[in-house]
DNA sequence: AGCATTGTTTCACA
DNA sequence: TTGTGAAACAATGC
């Protein structure tokens, strides 16, 4: 599920169930989550500090102490956050944090392609997606010979877009993914930002999600559901990805 | 059985 | 050196 709205989500639970509480235990034991921390190193750290702020770029997650340490946490391709819940089976409980009032905090992650890290590297992220201004959009995504789609998803380019977002912003667009990103001229470059916003915006709303728009039920039919055209297929920046033939040619 | 999956990192190559 | 693209990563669901 994560992308920008979901990440937006996932640190509101955060906020509401780890700020403001001491850290009494942590359960780094999963190596491929918590690379390249060896088991006990988080936990070790952790241990004793309050949890003081919970920060979102793009997708990117970190938990602020009262240790100036960071706790950075990524929801990864499946993962999400669980509250004070029963453990979940087949442990996808990736990563857990308890703390001193009795609660907890896990990471489910059934694919473990999540992470949980001390003090990651933030530096190369691009500005959050949500609110890049118009001329900071045309300059990082109108350059270079990459698919706008590819552009799209890089994180240092713009923080927080990904396949889904992606694929539904450039159809409401009516831009073709595959197209080169630097030839696209101002006025689409804006047109290009407005819809990535609103379908962002969107997506944040209760009920709302990175595959809830429009689009996805286009994907879903095989036809555009504006104007009635064949969906193509294929594959953009090493994702799946999916447009009108007749709206998107360009 | 085989393929696809809403993400990131690493590596090869031009 | 920089930009680009493909593969690898892990595990599940169809």
């Amino acid at each position: 599920m994560p992308e920008l709205p979901e990440a937006e989500r996932a640190r509101q639970i955060l906020e509401q169930h780890a700020v403001g509480r001491t850290v009494a235990r942590v359960d780094d034991t999963d190596a491929f989550v918590c690379r390249p921390h060896p088991a006990g190193e988080i936990d070790g750290v952790m241990h004793g500090l309050v949890i003081t702020g919970a920060r979102r770029r793009g997708k990117a997650l970190w938990l602020e102490t009262d240790g100036g340490i960071d706790l950075a946490l990524h929801l990864g391709m499946s993962g999400s956050f669980r509250a004070n819940g029963a453990p979940s089976p087949r442990n996808w409980d990736r990563f857990t944090i308890w703390f001193t009032d009795g609660t907890h905090l896990a990471l489910h992650d059934k694919r473990r392609l999540g992470r949980a890290r001390l003090d990651a590297d933030r530096t190369r992220l691009g500005p959050d997606a949500a609110d890049v201004t118009r001329a900071d959009f045309r300059r990082r995504v109108g350059r270079g010979r990459i698919a706008v789609k590819a552009r799209l998803l890089d994180q240092s380019t713009l923080a927080g877009v990904g396949n889904l977002i992606a694929d539904e912003a450039l159809w409401r667009a009516r831009i073709g993914p595959s197209v080169p990103a630097a030839s696209l001229d101002e006025a689409r470059l804006d047109r290009l930002r407005v819809e990535l916003r609103a379908v962002i915006r969107d997506a944040l709303k209760p009920g709302g999600g990175s595959g809830r728009g429009a689009f996805a039920r286009s994907r879903r039919s095989g036809t555009c559901v504006r104007c009635g055209a064949p969906l193509e297929r294929g594959t953009i920046g090493g994702r799946t990805t999916y447009w009108c033939t007749a709206e998107q040619a360009g």
